[in-house]
DNA sequence: TTCAGTGCAAAAACTTTGCAGGAGG
DNA sequence: CCTCCTGCAAAGTTTTTGCACTGAA
């Protein structure tokens, strides 16, 4: 179980700081590097509570926030006025294109896109801490239907 | 007043569809375009409520979604779970930088962008709609202090 | 006349906070 | 032991919805 190495990471993170290691921590850390796709935090939270974890709603709140500061998630936000997140472990940088019409998300990296952000920050004077990118738009293909739950 | 133009510009996509005309919708309209940089949906509703207009939360909220439809206005997400507007009313298109420190938006423009969201678009098989591009960081001059309230 | 639009208030969805007890270092 | 963390529930924010009335076409 290859999960450990991001046990490990996280433990780092958190001995770096004054957090304290928690099994409520690292409880939400493995349902979230579970998790297949982008998922909100109170929809993990739900899913945690579904599988009996008494692990409470202020925490998962609170962890997953840790968990984007070191990087192990990705926080985003796909203009639906609620932040998203993301398994970060062991991927590559990559931007995304959501379907208005079905709901799906697709991925993309465009290397050219790093550069201009650099340009942009260095033109206007900004340490950049990060970026977000997302292209809306609609599936071609045929069997996009609405149907948000995709 | 050069509003007018807005207001006629208003109208006209007002009666393509199957919408009303209605005063409250263009005292929205007024509001919106007046309001200097930009604003939240309850924030732009407060303010009217504040200057005694009696338009309701309800006509403020779909309203705002209608001028943002006829891209009047656009609608933005800065990451703060929440939706923002600003006027786009005879400006040129331009993404935004983000300071976490003291919330300053900053706009730039880089043509480079509209072409890489064609050739993805392209590439993937979507009918583009929009997309948005923020890049959050800090400003690098010494004012920049704690304060999100800038 | 008709039905979309409106105001109001209640509810919904997501997130944050306060507090008292519990456990990591 | 000292705090940070936790669970719980309450409160906060932003947005949506239901309902009866109003007014645009």
């Amino acid at each position: 179980m290859e999960l450990n190495l991001a046990h490990e990471e996280f433990k780092q993170f958190l001995k770096k700081g004054t957090h304290r290691i928690t099994p409520e921590r690292f409880e939400v850390l493995d349902y979230a590097l579970e998790y297949d796709g982008h998922f909100g935090a109170d929809e993990l939270y739900l899913k945690m509570k579904s599988n009996n974890s008494n692990v409470s709603r202020a925490t998962v709140y609170n962890t997953l926030e840790l968990l984007a500061s070191c990087e192990l998630l990705a926080k985003r936000n796909f203009g639906e006025n609620k932040a998203r997140y993301e398994s970060n472990y062991g991927k590559k940088t990559h931007d995304h294109l959501i379907c208005l019409t079905c709901g799906a998300i697709k991925e993309f990296s465009e290397p050219k896109i790093a550069k201009i952000v650099e340009d942009v920050a260095d033109k206007l004077g900004f340490d950049i801490s990060g970026y977000s990118f997302n292209i809306f738009g609609k599936c071609t293909n045929a069997n996009c239907k609405t149907n948000k739950n995709a």
